[in-house]
Order: C-alpha cells, then structure tokens, then sequence
DNA sequence: GGCGAAATTTGCGCTGGCGCAAGGTTTCAG
DNA sequence: CTGAAACCTTGCGCCAGCGCAAATTTCGCC
C-alpha cells in the first residue's frame, strides 16, 4: 500500500471531469488531453499528500475523500486552517505566486486525487477556458474563510467557535442520516480542538454536555449534530 | 476636503510606477496609457477608501502612506486582517475571483492612491507582462500573512502576539531614528489590540511594562522600538 | 490659555478554559 | 481471546487576561 500506486487505472473516464467547474467548459477533446497528462492516485487516511515548504511540484484536484490542510508551529501543535471537499483543486501554490506550498495537506479519509506536474500550470490557464476563472474563485473562497477564521479566533469564545466549526463542517461535508446531519468523515475531539484552537478537553466537556441536551449525539470519530438550529444560537450568544 | 480631489494632479509622471513591482517590466510608453487612465487621489486619516461587501468597481495601487484591512463584527467589534504599505496594490478583489471587497480599507495615516476601474483589469493581466504574476505574488504574500496571522490566534499568548505584531510592523513600516526603529504612523493601544485580539488595557500594561524594561518608548499614537531582539526573545518563548 | 475629547494608565476582582491526572471505552492486530 | 494502542470522559485547581472603574495625560481647537 505503500507502493506507487500512479496510473492503477487503465484509462480515466471523461465524465470524472466534466461537472467539476474548473473544467465544466471545455470539450471532450480537451478533458481527454488533461486527463491523459494526469496522475491518479489513492490516499489511506492520514496519508500527507504534500508538506509545507516542499518544493509545489504537482497541483491537485481531490476526485473523493476529505482533505485536511494544517500547518504546524515550531512546538508542534498542529493547527487545521481548511477543510477542502472533494471537487475542488488543492495544492494550487502557483495560483498564488508560490514556489513551495504554504501548508501540508493531510486525508481526513480514504481519498482519491489526480495530479499534474506544476509545469503544465500556465499552460492550462491560457489553453483552458474557464480555468483561470474558477481557479481564483477558489482562492477567493479560501482567502474569505481564513478571514472568517481569524475574525472567529479574534472575538469568540470557545463555545462558539466549536458551534461554528461544528455548523461549518455539517454545511460543507455532512450526510443526511435518520434524526440528524453527521460529519461524513472520522474527525476526533483532537480534530475538532485543533481547527478551534481549544483543547480536545473541553471539545470533549461541550460536546458531552450538549449531547445531554439533545443537540448533538457522538461516538468514537464520529458526530451527529440533530438540533443545527441550537447550534446556531449558541454560535451567536 | 470632502470634495472629489480625482485628478488634482494636472498630469501624473511615469517615475511613479517605473519602480513598482507590478509595473517594473513595463516601457514607458505603457505605463503613461495606465497612467492616463488612472485617478490619483489623496486621503484623511481615518477614511476609508473601500467597506466590506461592497461591488469591487475599482482597484488601488497605494502610493504613499499606510492603509489597515479591517472586518468588523456583528457586535460592532474590529478585527484588523492586514497592514499594506506604499507601493502596493489594494482593493484587487479581481485577483480572487470576487466581485466585492472582502474587507474594509482604512487609511492610517494621510495617504495618496492610484485608482482604476475593474473593467480594466483582465486588459491589465492580458496586456502587461509581469502584471498578473506579480498581482498573485502579493495575494499568496497576504495568504500567508492571514495563515500566520491563524496560527499565532490559535497557539500564542497574548505577550507574544503583541511582541510579534509590534516586530512586524518595524519591519513593515519600521523608520529608523535615534536609539531605536518607530513604528512610522499613527497607531494607538486600541489598534494594536485589534491587531491582536486582545484589549487596549491589556496592551497598555503591556508596553508599560517594557517600557520600564527599556524594550520600547512610548507616546500617545507612537511606538518606538529600542531593543528588537529582546522582543524577539519575548515572541518565542 | 483654557476646555473638551481622545488616548492612556492602573488597580482590583472574577472567570473561562487550560493543565494535569486518572480512569473508562472502543478498536484492531495477532 | 487478549493485549495494546487510540480515543474519550471527568474532576479539580489555577491563572492569564478580561471587564469594570476611575484617574491622569496629551492634544487640538476655540
């Protein structure tokens, strides 16, 4: 599993292209060209797809799983700055300017990517059309949830930052199952505290109370928020 | 002083941008059509030149002066994301794929402002070499002054945030005078606080502190840094 | 030169949430 | 089935830093 596993797929399929928006313009004839430069791979949990600092040799585009991004500081707390879904691009350093990437990204779970040698950056922004385009609306998006990030840290309590986390993971990645929304991939109270900057301790000590209060039900990595509408009160209080 | 000032200058010279990394690979004759198309404009402190969620109808490059990226909360509470000093653009919310400010610019000191419409931008990006690379260059510089920004919200106390903070600005906006580097605008308790969140009480008995230390000297809307490497300690500890 | 607004300082008490510690539960490999 | 590793819970004490309050200094303006 821990071989090379590039290119495990005979031939990749147009279609898993065609609705994605950085590509939802092009023909056929164009998707096959990129899918044909493309590397396929599939990640275990956990795996890090890329460090911060290495070298931004290839850019990403997450076919299924969750990823993690995370930095970590000189003490080795981990901090989660996003939570990116599967769809959209990562590892897009060129987008920005950058020779290396900014942050490692880590699976949240199983996961499946493609990839393509940075190289070819420029030439899908010219060639592509549409590219450019979604591209930087990624990186809007991004640069506005950091900033929600930062405003958060700033002024919220901690109670409120595990609410709006809580909501924001429901809203990007949650499942419909009978009686509430769970979070669709294995995230522990360790996960949780760092995307809050708290501890996995008093993630543990709300999530235990507000379970006795019916909003949320929760075992071993896994989250069911029943009542989004508490939480949304508490996020605000 | 509430009056339109837009092209009070009968004609601008083309020394002003020559030397502007966006603008440095370009020939003289270039930059006088950008200039040509350009208003120039100068601030008050304390106006804000662009709010928060408002339509993106023009982009800036900051010719003088110091300008402050603020969000503000629903409780009325500021948060300041950034500082941007002379020299560079602001208000590029087309670099990011948005069609509105994602944040608000005030000026921090008197400041003056080229400004053009955003229907010119993707003429800027097609038309001039080394515009579009440099424009993402300083968005992937402000992504990770926002991710450091998060780590440090997330991991440090409140002495070293204020330490680093103080250190940036020396090094972003630092004037050297006798016996130490100044911070070179206007700047009160309150504004560092927002900078990072934490209250101007806080940072008050802070500076006092190291005042009486020797680190720093202090007046009313002045900072002066005596001993940086003494903040430096204080930062990482 | 004197008034008022803005900025700053400082004291004091309280508390949110962290650190530490100990014990419980789930999962998984062998 | 067993043991170990990973994950989760809970109690207790403490303290960094906030909120409140009041006094003082600085500056711009009439």
């Amino acid at each position: 599993m821990t071989e090379n596993t590039d290119k495990i797929l005979p031939r990749l399929d147009e279609s898993l292209l065609t609705h994605l928006p950085p590509f939802s313009k092009l023909e056929r004839r164009q998707i096959r060209v990129i899918l044909d430069q493309a590397s396929s791979r599939r990640y275990e949990e956990g795996v890090h797809i890329f460090e911060e600092g290495e070298a931004a040799e290839r850019f990403f585009m997450l076919l299924d799983g969750y990823v993690r991004v995370v930095r970590v500081t000189q003490t080795g707390e981990q901090v989660t700055a996003l939570h990116i879904p599967s769809g959209q691009l990562l590892g897009i350093a060129k987008a920005i300017g950058r020779t290396s990437y900014p942050a490692t990204a880590v699976t949240a779970t199983e996961s499946i990517a493609l990839s393509w040698p940075t190289r070819l950056w420029d030439t899908f922004v010219e060639d592509y059309e549409g590219f450019a385009t979604e591209t930087y609306k990624t990186v809007g998006h991004r640069v506005g949830e950091m900033n929600t990030r930062i405003v958060e840290l700033a002024t919220q309590q901690v109670e409120q930052r595990v609410a709006n986390a809580l909501l924001r993971l429901i809203n990007q990645t949650g499942r419909k199952v009978d009686d509430g929304i769970e979070i669709d991939f294995p995230i522990t109270r360790q996960d949780l505290s760092e995307l809050t900057a708290t501890t996995l301790h008093t993630v543990s000590r709300l999530l235990s109370a507000w379970e006795k209060q019916g909003i949320v039900e929760s075992k071993r990595k896994r989250i069911k928020v029943c009542d989004p509408h508490a939480l949304v009160e508490l996020a605000q209080a």
